[in-house]
DNA sequence: AAATATATGGACTGATTGGTACATAAAAAA
DNA sequence: TTTTTTATGTACCAATCAGTCCATATATTT
């Protein structure tokens, strides 16, 4: 036996970050390769194609809260307008300043109805998101923030589409203040003012 | 001289279904070249290169009414809120039966920042959307069917982003009627029943 | 009808694509 | 220490990529 000198968490993250910038047409062997650091020969033995790399990369950027950072912090926050606020806060941000769109939404785009492997991995973790919302917003109709009687599924549904709305919205015209004004709008119908 | 055997506008409109359903970096030239139905020559001679094709093809889509048909027709409506609906309602239809997202919001995030001359050919596009909703809404404001003193750009940006949300969440979870909740949701607050 | 000008298709290019084969290196097991 | 087993790097592969070149075809102009 010998031992694996590279560490595959690693290489995966890696392979995500050029993944993510880049798309999968657009990244290539050779520069996913200098990314992770490896030689051909390693690559092919412990992943066996750039496809099932890709969904690798795919899982662990759903996997590890790239979606959204802190999202038990999120959760555990007083209010649920906070945690919802601070969600697309964060989005806001990184959408204009890093010019970063999630990895699953862009996914969702490029192979829509053609890679079922992909479709699987994008819609687990877009139910994940919904169900991050769902259980913000459960806590919150049990403490009188919300009104009884609303539908939590449909809205949380609602903020999940708002959430990558505004990422396309941004991705064409990056003007934070349009963007932070859309999200109140968006917000306004969740915590109604008065 | 010798006349040209093709159309150029419909040699653009060919290529840019194969765009739209499969990328820039996913459309060969050979298969673009199929769906134009020219040769090498001939489209060297024309378009000069393939990027030059592709912005002619963002071009033809955000010119020809691609992102919502009949749109005089919507905005001829007699009420605002029926004319939204309906532009919902398409993109759902799109959304779910023929698996075709907007072109522009896909460029959108293929090239963030990357690209400015398709930054310019998106930005305008979603423009074009933002105004068109922006001027049903102002014909509803007129009328009464909209409160005075809302602020219509925002809403009409909201509306925006809520459309290309829709067609993320519908890539990702293509149910129906999910999004027709969804879209109910964006409308109430829109058009607030009561 | 001859001259001109451009469109056309196909042969060809070098670069790059993802992927394979294999000889060697190295660590664990004996 | 020797054997076994797997990891590694490199040379190599056919296929495909976007793009060029050019001889030929064909329409217009004279």
């Amino acid at each position: 036996m010998r031992t694996r000198e590279f560490d595959t968490r690693q290489a995966i993250s890696n392979a995500m970050e050029v993944f993510w910038r880049k798309g999968y047409k657009g990244a290539s062997m050779t520069e996913l390769l200098a990314a992770m650091g490896i030689g051909k020969g390693s690559f092919y033995a412990a992943f066996g194609s750039k496809h099932e790399l890709y969904l690798q990369a795919l899982r662990h950027f759903r996997d590890t809260g790239m979606l959204f950072k802190h999202s038990t912090a999120l959760s555990e926050a007083k209010f649920a307008q906070e945690s919802i606020k601070e969600l697309f806060d964060q989005l806001i941000k990184r959408t204009i300043n890093e010019q970063k769109t999630c990895m699953l939404g862009k996914a969702a785009l490029d192979f829509r109805g053609q890679d079922p492997q992909v479709a699987e991995i994008v819609d687990m973790g877009v139910s994940q998101l919904e169900k991050a919302i769902l259980e913000i917003l459960s806590k919150a109709q049990a403490t009188g923030e919300i009104a009884e009687g609303r539908d939590l599924k449909v809205l949380s549904s609602y903020l999940t589409a708002a959430f990558y709305g505004i990422q396309v919205l941004g991705g064409a015209k990056p003007c934070r203040e349009n963007l932070e004004q859309v999200v109140a709008t968006v917000l306004s119908i969740v915590f109604p003012s008065e």
